[in-house]
DNA sequence: TCTGACCAAATAGTCAGACTTTTGTCACGT
DNA sequence: ACGTGACAAAAGTCTGACTATTTGGTCAGA
């Protein structure tokens, strides 16, 4: 028997998040290993759940790529290459456990390219109204992260990518901002944050935000590719340490 | 009864996939509006599946963010925003439906991003293999390109995108390798390509291999950048026809 | 008439058990 | 060695029951 589900609080359905939390973080921490076989039959009776509880959570995360299920052999966990690695709950998974500073390293190269592109097109594109989010939240981190609030700066740091992303005008890039809100707040959650967030940092976010309300492309991309690696830097220092 | 499944071939667990691919699909062209409501109870009754079988479906749908579960309400459509765009089968039923060209042109603006990056990250990290693998989908390309073997071309073409991506050593992006085959095949399969490949964006496609078995990172990025461009402004001009 | 408490119906969530289909394995005969 | 056929294990599917939750309405009282 797993101990490994949360308690069944007052919450809605439990049974099927509790399940497809636990497997998944298994996978996703390799204690389940590639290769591995489970069978229904097993993971009704470790975890006692029913058998349509089982499927439903295998069927979810055999959508993920995690796994493949076949008939006379059982539920197998597939290799890593076969991952959808940019559904949110995967990376919070890969984040919890594990991996924790690979997965943000990746993460960083990753933003690297789509984050200066999105901040060009915001600079073609944001609404008013977007402007001055982008002007609140920087206003929001500048003094939180003053006072070294790190909760109310970690929201204000991910209005402002998420704001950015939006402002791109583009719905894929927009869909990033949930995996960037993920890293963000893994960042900040797992010790990987400098305990007073880096006033070079802000100032940077502060330039995006300016070129943006300018319409300057060119700057938005520049600028939003230092905060890229500056993050970076800092990433790797923490790591370092 | 809506008769919109494809026959039950001799294939594996058909009902399953059958079923998602055609609730996926309804709702991904919007013929399933956004807030409208279904019912387990009205899912098997239309379908003529099982209880069981319409959960399943609707669980991984829920995975997609594509709907939303709720007891005594039923199961909703839930607003495009929440959607997660990458999943590779939401990207095949958007394509396969409807704002086919919305989404080939959004794709392209983040190909723009990503890809030039990979190649750069590909110019200090390809191995020998993989620098063959490279030259040789150029070469491929170039025949079949020549001759108008759209197939085959297609083939190459991913391949070397594929080979590109993995060559970056970054997983992330390489898991968008298969975003990427899909709108490359997208684009050829439904009337988007010129019916000869652009012998233009074949010898881009070379000077992006040379550039990274040379290790040069800045005209690795530079190159792609121009296929995605050459890419962008086929598709606009076949778009605008 | 408004307010609040309570009740009933609708609907998803969960479970248990049966049957079907596929497929790997192994024993058997050639 | 090489088919080949029987067996069994496992997922796939279906059905029906029960549970839990939430909505919406009803009714008593102020």
């Amino acid at each position: 028997m797993i101990n490994d589900v949360k308690p069944n609080g007052a919450g809605r359905s439990r049974i099927h998040a509790d399940l497809l939390d636990s497997l998944g973080e298994r996978i996703a921490s390799g204690r389940l290993a590639v290769g591995e076989v489970l069978t229904l039959e097993g993971i009704t009776s470790s975890y006692d759940v029913s058998r349509s509880a089982a499927r439903e959570a295998i069927r979810v995360l055999e959508s993920m790529g995690l796994v493949a299920s076949k008939r006379r052999v059982g539920i197998t966990v597939r290799p890593r290459e076969q991952w959808n690695l940019f559904d949110p709950r995967l990376i919070r998974w890969r984040l919890e456990c594990g991996d924790r500073s690979n997965q943000l390293l990746s993460l960083s190269e990753l933003r690297r390219g789509f984050e200066p592109v999105a901040a060009a097109l915001a600079a073609e594109r944001a609404t008013p109204e977007q402007n001055r989010t982008l002007a609140a939240a920087v206003s929001d981190m500048v003094v939180t992260g003053r006072d070294g609030d790190l909760e109310p700066y970690l929201e204000a740091d991910q209005r402002f990518h998420r704001t950015l992303l939006e402002a791109s005008g583009n719905e894929m890039l927009r869909a990033l901002a949930s995996v960037v809100a993920v890293v963000l707040e893994g960042r900040t959650h797992h010790d990987l944050m400098p305990r007073n967030p880096n006033p070079e940092a802000i100032a940077l976010h502060d330039e995006v935000a300016r070129a943006v309300r300018q319409r300057d492309p060119g700057a938005a991309e520049k600028s939003m590719r230092a905060i890229i690696d500056e993050a970076a830097a800092a990433l790797a220092e923490e790591h370092g340490r």
